[in-house]
DNA sequence: CTTAATGCCGTACTTAAGTACGGAGTCAAG
DNA sequence: CTTGACTCCGTACTTAAGTACGGCATTAAG
Protein backbone atom coordinates (compact mmCIF):
# COMPACT_ATOMS: atom_id res chain seq x y z
CA UNK A 1 0.00 0.00 0.00
CA UNK A 2 2.87 2.48 0.72
CA UNK A 3 3.95 2.74 -2.57
CA UNK A 4 5.82 6.06 -2.31
CA UNK A 5 8.58 6.75 0.22
CA UNK A 6 8.36 10.17 0.33
CA UNK A 7 5.78 10.05 3.14
CA UNK A 8 6.23 10.91 6.48
CA UNK A 9 4.33 9.91 9.56
CA UNK A 10 4.47 13.43 11.98
CA UNK A 11 7.41 12.02 13.61
CA UNK A 12 9.77 11.10 11.41
CA UNK A 13 8.81 14.57 8.98
CA UNK A 14 9.46 16.60 12.59
CA UNK A 15 12.61 14.49 12.80
CA UNK A 16 13.47 15.51 9.12
CA UNK A 17 13.11 18.95 9.79
CA UNK A 18 14.54 19.33 12.91
CA UNK A 19 11.54 20.37 15.00
CA UNK A 20 9.36 19.03 17.65
CA UNK A 21 6.17 17.18 16.68
CA UNK A 22 3.87 19.66 18.57
CA UNK A 23 5.27 22.68 16.37
CA UNK A 24 4.37 20.88 13.61
CA UNK A 25 0.73 20.59 15.10
CA UNK A 26 0.61 24.52 15.95
CA UNK A 27 1.69 25.76 12.12
CA UNK A 28 -1.06 23.18 11.30
CA UNK A 29 -3.24 25.09 13.99
CA UNK A 30 -1.89 28.20 12.49
CA UNK A 31 -2.94 28.07 8.96
CA UNK A 32 1.01 27.76 7.87
CA UNK A 33 0.85 23.93 7.04
CA UNK A 34 -2.19 23.01 5.34
CA UNK A 35 -4.30 20.05 7.12
CA UNK A 36 -2.96 16.55 5.62
CA UNK A 37 -4.38 13.02 4.39
CA UNK A 38 -4.65 10.95 6.56
CA UNK A 39 -4.31 7.47 6.40
CA UNK A 40 -5.14 4.30 8.34
CA UNK A 41 -7.83 6.11 9.30
CA UNK A 42 -6.17 8.76 11.44
CA UNK A 43 -2.82 9.03 11.23
CA UNK A 44 -1.60 12.60 9.23
CA UNK A 45 0.42 11.63 6.26
CA UNK A 46 3.05 13.88 5.10
CA UNK A 47 4.61 14.38 2.00
CA UNK A 48 8.10 16.10 0.28
CA UNK A 49 6.02 19.02 -0.14
CA UNK A 50 4.89 19.31 3.45
CA UNK A 51 8.32 18.81 4.33
CA UNK A 52 9.63 21.82 1.44
CA UNK A 53 7.26 24.06 3.16
CA UNK A 54 8.32 23.19 6.63
CA UNK A 55 11.48 23.87 5.42
CA UNK A 56 10.02 27.55 4.05
CA UNK A 57 8.68 28.35 7.14
CA UNK A 58 11.83 27.80 8.85
CA UNK A 59 13.89 29.44 6.10
CA UNK A 60 11.94 32.83 6.16
CA UNK A 61 11.99 32.69 9.98
CA UNK A 62 16.13 32.61 10.11
CA UNK A 63 15.83 35.65 7.62
CA UNK A 64 13.41 37.45 10.46
CA UNK A 65 10.21 37.43 9.26
CA UNK A 66 7.32 36.17 11.87
CA UNK A 67 5.00 33.60 11.59
CA UNK A 68 2.05 35.75 10.50
CA UNK A 69 4.66 37.28 7.90
CA UNK A 70 5.51 34.11 6.77
CA UNK A 71 1.82 33.15 6.36
CA UNK A 72 2.02 36.32 4.40
CA UNK A 73 4.39 35.11 2.02
CA UNK A 74 3.11 31.74 1.87
CA UNK A 75 -0.24 33.52 0.63
CA UNK A 76 1.40 34.90 -2.13
CA UNK A 77 2.79 31.65 -3.19
CA UNK A 78 1.30 31.44 -6.82
CA UNK A 79 4.35 34.19 -8.06
CA UNK A 80 1.65 36.62 -8.86
CA UNK A 81 2.18 39.09 -6.14
CA UNK A 82 5.85 39.08 -6.58
CA UNK A 83 5.48 42.82 -5.64
CA UNK A 84 4.19 42.29 -2.16
CA UNK A 85 6.59 39.79 -1.69
CA UNK A 86 9.32 42.55 -2.40
CA UNK A 87 7.94 44.83 -0.11
CA UNK A 88 7.82 42.36 2.62
CA UNK A 89 11.65 41.84 1.54
CA UNK A 90 12.65 45.33 1.33
CA UNK A 91 10.92 45.95 4.74
CA UNK A 92 12.79 43.13 6.68
CA UNK A 93 15.92 44.46 5.04
CA UNK A 94 15.62 47.53 6.33
CA UNK A 95 15.05 46.35 10.04
CA UNK A 96 17.83 43.88 9.33
CA UNK A 97 20.13 47.05 8.41
CA UNK A 98 19.05 49.23 11.34
CA UNK A 99 19.77 46.21 13.80
CA UNK A 100 23.16 46.06 12.08
CA UNK A 101 23.81 49.41 12.67
CA UNK A 102 22.69 49.15 16.53
CA UNK A 103 24.67 45.89 16.99
CA UNK A 104 27.77 47.32 15.75
CA UNK A 105 27.26 50.04 18.28
CA UNK A 106 26.65 47.78 20.97
CA UNK A 107 29.38 45.64 19.87
CA UNK A 108 32.34 48.77 20.16
CA UNK A 109 30.48 50.05 23.68
CA UNK A 110 30.62 46.26 25.10
CA UNK A 111 34.28 45.67 23.81
CA UNK A 112 35.56 49.12 25.55
CA UNK A 113 33.86 48.45 28.52
CA UNK A 114 35.79 44.35 28.14
CA UNK A 115 38.87 46.20 28.18
CA UNK A 116 38.56 48.86 30.06
CA UNK A 117 37.42 46.69 33.07
CA UNK A 118 40.24 45.79 35.09
CA UNK A 119 42.89 47.92 33.37
CA UNK A 120 42.32 50.20 35.71
CA UNK A 121 42.82 48.15 39.29
CA UNK A 122 43.39 51.49 41.04
CA UNK A 123 39.43 52.37 40.53
CA UNK A 124 36.87 51.32 44.05
CA UNK A 125 34.01 51.29 41.06
CA UNK A 126 34.00 48.94 38.22
CA UNK A 127 34.68 51.26 35.63
CA UNK A 128 32.17 49.01 33.77
CA UNK A 129 29.50 49.33 35.62
CA UNK A 130 30.18 53.53 36.31
CA UNK A 131 30.28 53.62 32.40
CA UNK A 132 27.00 51.94 32.16
CA UNK A 133 25.71 54.44 34.79
CA UNK A 134 26.92 57.18 32.45
CA UNK A 135 25.76 55.98 29.16
CA UNK B 1 9.58 71.05 53.43
CA UNK B 2 10.29 70.54 49.38
CA UNK B 3 14.13 71.45 49.88
CA UNK B 4 15.16 69.30 47.59
CA UNK B 5 14.73 69.87 43.93
CA UNK B 6 16.14 66.24 42.83
CA UNK B 7 12.47 64.72 44.11
CA UNK B 8 10.14 62.77 42.00
CA UNK B 9 6.98 61.34 42.30
CA UNK B 10 6.48 57.71 40.24
CA UNK B 11 4.84 60.04 37.41
CA UNK B 12 7.38 62.45 36.89
CA UNK B 13 10.43 59.62 37.22
CA UNK B 14 8.39 57.68 34.32
CA UNK B 15 8.05 61.10 32.13
CA UNK B 16 12.29 61.93 33.39
CA UNK B 17 13.29 57.94 32.07
CA UNK B 18 11.21 57.49 29.26
CA UNK B 19 9.22 54.72 30.81
CA UNK B 20 5.86 53.46 31.98
CA UNK B 21 4.72 54.05 35.30
CA UNK B 22 4.13 50.21 36.05
CA UNK B 23 7.33 49.35 34.60
CA UNK B 24 8.87 51.48 37.58
CA UNK B 25 6.81 49.60 39.82
CA UNK B 26 7.61 46.17 38.04
CA UNK B 27 11.01 46.81 38.55
CA UNK B 28 10.68 47.38 42.29
CA UNK B 29 8.70 43.92 42.27
CA UNK B 30 11.97 42.70 40.19
CA UNK B 31 14.04 44.09 42.63
CA UNK B 32 16.16 46.06 40.22
CA UNK B 33 14.96 49.44 41.91
CA UNK B 34 14.85 49.61 45.36
CA UNK B 35 11.64 50.30 47.57
CA UNK B 36 11.77 54.42 47.82
CA UNK B 37 10.88 56.26 51.27
CA UNK B 38 7.23 57.64 50.92
CA UNK B 39 6.12 60.53 51.94
CA UNK B 40 2.99 62.18 52.81
CA UNK B 41 1.97 59.02 54.40
CA UNK B 42 2.03 57.05 51.08
CA UNK B 43 3.09 58.67 47.59
CA UNK B 44 7.08 56.74 46.88
CA UNK B 45 9.34 59.64 46.55
CA UNK B 46 12.30 59.18 44.26
CA UNK B 47 15.63 60.59 44.03
CA UNK B 48 18.73 61.39 41.17
CA UNK B 49 19.86 57.86 42.43
CA UNK B 50 17.05 56.29 41.58
CA UNK B 51 16.74 57.93 38.85
CA UNK B 52 20.65 57.11 37.46
CA UNK B 53 19.89 53.41 38.83
CA UNK B 54 17.07 53.24 36.15
CA UNK B 55 18.96 55.06 33.47
CA UNK B 56 21.80 52.16 34.16
CA UNK B 57 19.13 49.75 33.46
CA UNK B 58 17.87 51.08 30.20
CA UNK B 59 21.52 51.08 29.37
CA UNK B 60 22.25 47.47 29.87
CA UNK B 61 19.34 46.26 28.50
CA UNK B 62 19.98 48.33 25.16
CA UNK B 63 23.21 46.47 25.42
CA UNK B 64 21.47 43.07 25.02
CA UNK B 65 21.57 42.23 28.92
CA UNK B 66 18.24 41.00 30.49
CA UNK B 67 16.77 41.54 32.94
CA UNK B 68 18.32 38.96 35.40
CA UNK B 69 21.88 40.07 33.79
CA UNK B 70 21.25 43.62 34.90
CA UNK B 71 20.00 42.19 37.94
CA UNK B 72 23.34 40.20 38.66
CA UNK B 73 25.15 43.37 37.12
CA UNK B 74 23.97 45.93 40.32
CA UNK B 75 24.68 43.58 42.56
CA UNK B 76 28.18 43.39 41.65
CA UNK B 77 27.70 47.41 41.54
CA UNK B 78 30.40 47.90 44.80
CA UNK B 79 33.43 47.35 42.23
CA UNK B 80 34.85 44.81 44.47
CA UNK B 81 33.33 41.79 41.69
CA UNK B 82 35.02 43.45 38.54
CA UNK B 83 35.98 40.40 36.78
CA UNK B 84 32.05 38.85 37.05
CA UNK B 85 31.00 41.68 35.69
CA UNK B 86 33.53 41.79 32.87
CA UNK B 87 32.63 38.13 32.35
CA UNK B 88 29.09 38.97 32.32
CA UNK B 89 30.42 41.69 29.34
CA UNK B 90 32.54 38.64 27.14
CA UNK B 91 29.59 36.47 27.10
CA UNK B 92 26.73 38.86 25.94
CA UNK B 93 30.15 40.49 23.36
CA UNK B 94 30.90 37.02 21.75
CA UNK B 95 26.56 36.83 21.98
CA UNK B 96 26.90 40.05 20.05
CA UNK B 97 29.41 38.63 17.54
CA UNK B 98 27.73 36.04 16.49
CA UNK B 99 24.42 37.74 16.06
CA UNK B 100 26.40 40.40 14.10
CA UNK B 101 27.94 37.32 11.37
CA UNK B 102 24.35 35.67 11.30
CA UNK B 103 22.58 39.07 10.41
CA UNK B 104 25.34 39.83 7.55
CA UNK B 105 24.28 37.12 6.09
CA UNK B 106 20.92 37.39 6.66
CA UNK B 107 21.45 40.87 4.94
CA UNK B 108 23.05 39.55 1.88
CA UNK B 109 20.50 36.96 1.15
CA UNK B 110 17.69 39.30 1.54
CA UNK B 111 19.37 41.85 -0.46
CA UNK B 112 19.80 39.38 -3.23
CA UNK B 113 16.58 38.19 -3.01
CA UNK B 114 14.76 41.77 -3.19
CA UNK B 115 17.29 42.13 -6.19
CA UNK B 116 16.45 39.04 -8.12
CA UNK B 117 12.53 39.58 -7.26
CA UNK B 118 11.04 41.16 -10.03
CA UNK B 119 14.03 41.55 -12.47
CA UNK B 120 12.72 38.23 -13.85
CA UNK B 121 9.57 38.71 -14.99
CA UNK B 122 9.68 35.74 -17.39
CA UNK B 123 9.48 33.17 -14.68
CA UNK B 124 6.14 31.88 -13.45
CA UNK B 125 6.88 31.80 -9.58
CA UNK B 126 8.37 34.85 -8.13
CA UNK B 127 11.79 34.41 -7.29
CA UNK B 128 12.13 35.25 -3.51
CA UNK B 129 9.95 32.81 -2.55
CA UNK B 130 11.00 30.34 -4.59
CA UNK B 131 14.59 30.81 -3.30
CA UNK B 132 13.36 30.79 -0.04
CA UNK B 133 12.06 27.34 -0.43
CA UNK B 134 15.71 26.01 -1.83
CA UNK B 135 17.36 27.82 1.35
C1' DC C 1 0.52 -11.69 22.45
C1' DT C 2 2.37 -8.22 24.82
C1' DT C 3 4.79 -4.15 25.44
C1' DA C 4 7.09 0.07 24.03
C1' DA C 5 6.73 3.57 20.84
C1' DT C 6 3.82 6.54 18.14
C1' DG C 7 -0.03 8.97 17.04
C1' DC C 8 -4.35 11.62 18.18
C1' DC C 9 -6.74 15.34 20.69
C1' DG C 10 -7.73 19.44 23.39
C1' DT C 11 -6.07 22.23 26.88
C1' DA C 12 -2.83 24.43 29.68
C1' DC C 13 1.64 26.04 30.60
C1' DT C 14 6.13 28.60 29.48
C1' DT C 15 9.28 32.89 29.05
C1' DA C 16 10.30 37.91 28.92
C1' DA C 17 9.18 42.19 29.68
C1' DG C 18 6.08 44.67 30.45
C1' DT C 19 0.77 46.76 30.15
C1' DA C 20 -3.78 47.23 31.57
C1' DC C 21 -7.55 47.39 34.87
C1' DG C 22 -10.51 48.59 38.59
C1' DG C 23 -11.39 50.62 42.72
C1' DA C 24 -9.90 53.52 46.31
C1' DG C 25 -7.33 57.35 48.31
C1' DT C 26 -5.06 61.94 47.79
C1' DC C 27 -3.43 66.33 46.14
C1' DA C 28 -3.23 70.83 43.67
C1' DA C 29 -5.75 74.36 41.15
C1' DG C 30 -9.47 77.20 40.31
C1' DC D 1 -14.95 72.70 47.85
C1' DT D 2 -15.09 70.41 43.85
C1' DT D 3 -12.91 68.46 39.90
C1' DG D 4 -9.41 66.34 37.44
C1' DA D 5 -4.93 64.46 37.69
C1' DC D 6 -2.02 61.53 40.26
C1' DT D 7 -1.07 57.75 43.22
C1' DC D 8 -1.86 53.47 45.59
C1' DC D 9 -2.60 48.26 45.37
C1' DG D 10 -3.16 43.57 43.69
C1' DT D 11 -4.38 40.94 39.89
C1' DA D 12 -4.87 39.75 35.29
C1' DC D 13 -3.84 40.26 30.61
C1' DT D 14 -0.58 40.65 26.43
C1' DT D 15 2.59 38.77 22.59
C1' DA D 16 5.35 35.20 20.15
C1' DA D 17 6.45 30.94 19.36
C1' DG D 18 6.24 27.19 20.85
C1' DT D 19 6.22 23.06 24.72
C1' DA D 20 4.11 20.02 27.85
C1' DC D 21 0.42 17.07 29.69
C1' DG D 22 -2.82 13.46 30.11
C1' DG D 23 -5.69 10.15 28.40
C1' DC D 24 -6.75 7.18 24.81
C1' DA D 25 -6.02 4.43 20.36
C1' DT D 26 -3.04 2.14 17.27
C1' DT D 27 0.92 -0.04 15.60
C1' DA D 28 5.53 -2.19 15.05
C1' DA D 29 8.82 -5.26 17.21
C1' DG D 30 10.17 -9.06 19.72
Amino acid sequence: MNYSSETFTIGKLAKAAGVNVETIRFYQRRGLLPEPDRIHGNIRKYSAADFARLRFIKSAQYLGFSLDEVAALLRLEDGTHCDEARALAEEKLAGVRAKLVDLHKIEAVLSRLVTDCCTAQATITCPLIAALQRA
